[in-house]
DNA sequence: ACATATTGCAATATATATGTGTCATAAAGT
DNA sequence: ACTTTATGACACATATATATTGCAATATGT
């Protein structure tokens, strides 16, 4: 797994810390951060809850090529 | 979770059983079938080598709206 | 009606996503 | 310099995705 900088700049674009992003999807700061750090393989439905707080679509934020 | 009729469709489009895709995609036959059911919360991964398989995008197959 | 392929379901086992707590470090504010 | 905020790293605990096996039910073909 690679680093998810397109989740990284989608979510600084927002004024949002780890944190605070981790709050609204609802689990916990240290999930955000190694998923950004692509050390994670997330759930699909974590994938979706991050979409729907940044409006972004799947392909937007975690769809390569 | 709601059914993914979309993967069921994209899979028989493919004319593919469940036990082929899941042979291709390297999980068991049960989890393929379980996702198409919407009793399953799959992993990134796993979402993604469905679609490399049945040549789709992330959210022609598990994007809702 | 019979045979076969496909799919759903249930129980148990294992791998891994995620939580919780803590510490270290670096950047930014005062 | 000091304080605060943000992030990365680590260890351990828990929840859940996934595997495995077997059986039931539903198609589909002959």
């Amino acid at each position: 797994m690679a680093k998810n900088i397109k989740l990284k700049v989608a979510r600084t674009a927002m004024d949002l810390s780890q944190e605070e992003l981790a709050k609204k999807v609802g689990v916990s700061r240290q999930t955000i951060g190694l998923i950004e750090l692509g050390k994670y393989n997330p759930s699909l439905n974590l994938c979706i809850a991050i979409c729907n707080t940044l409006s972004k679509t799947l392909d937007e934020l975690f769809w390569e090529n």
